[in-house]
DNA sequence: TTGACAGGTGACCAAAAGGTCACTTAATGT
DNA sequence: ACATTAAGTGACCTTTTGGTCACCTGTCAA
């Protein structure tokens, strides 16, 4: 499978972007931990959990480490990055640039 | 369903992921010029690929405007922009562009 | 060393998504 | 007026995905 098509297939799921906004708050947190967020929210077993945590690893989009019996979880925020760079070229860039400073030359006016 | 949901389910499919490259490359095709870039790729008939572009639209990926019996399509960047920020700090983008600009740099190496 | 704790495996089921088809609508050119 | 071109609809089928369960493995502490 294509490297990018298991990012945005990691990505269309709820309970996925869950995680990695619970690793954007606090990175680094065991499975356990993720556990308890997901199910504080949405009715779900360990299981369900631990399969998405296996995509977005898999996806690349969190990289853990094994410390003694539990499982470190570390967003990785590379391929966010690219998927930005896919579709904002240089010249949407600078064209969002110019409109905000249009915008501000406006709000200064009297 | 949730706006951002829209978005990301969107992204998902790598038919609809073609047809913004499409757009990116050339902004505001018609409808059958879309399928006539996806079935040079891809076997699929033009209902699959209208079907595509239904939900890009929806998820407010692309904007279209009708124009006799043609219907123009349109790439928004918004919701990209807003993907990234969700999950790139300043602190951190500054560092997933430095890594990400290597990366590309090392895959050209010959 | 035994029990509790953190996590893994493979089979299985239900729901959602991708795709096609027969048929329809509406605008255009000759 | 009529054939042509661009696009829409709803039913239908197949594959993928999300989720659970019974059971297994390794780690730590009393």
């Amino acid at each position: 499978m294509a490297d990018d098509d298991l990012v945005f297939k990691a990505l269309a799921d709820p309970t996925r972007r869950m995680l990695l906004d619970a690793l954007f708050e606090r990175d680094g947190q065991t499975q356990s931990e993720l556990e308890g967020v997901v199910t504080a929210r949405v009715e779900m077993t360990r299981f369900g959990v631990a399969k998405h945590l296996r995509l977005l690893e898999e996806a690349g989009l969190v990289v853990i480490r094994k410390e003694g019996r539990s499982k470190h979880h570390f967003l990785n925020a590379v391929p966010i990055r690219a998927i930005h760079d896919r579709w904002i070229g240089k010249y949407t860039a600078a064209r969002a640039a110019a409109l905000l400073d249009l915008k501000r030359a406006l709000e200064e006016e009297p």
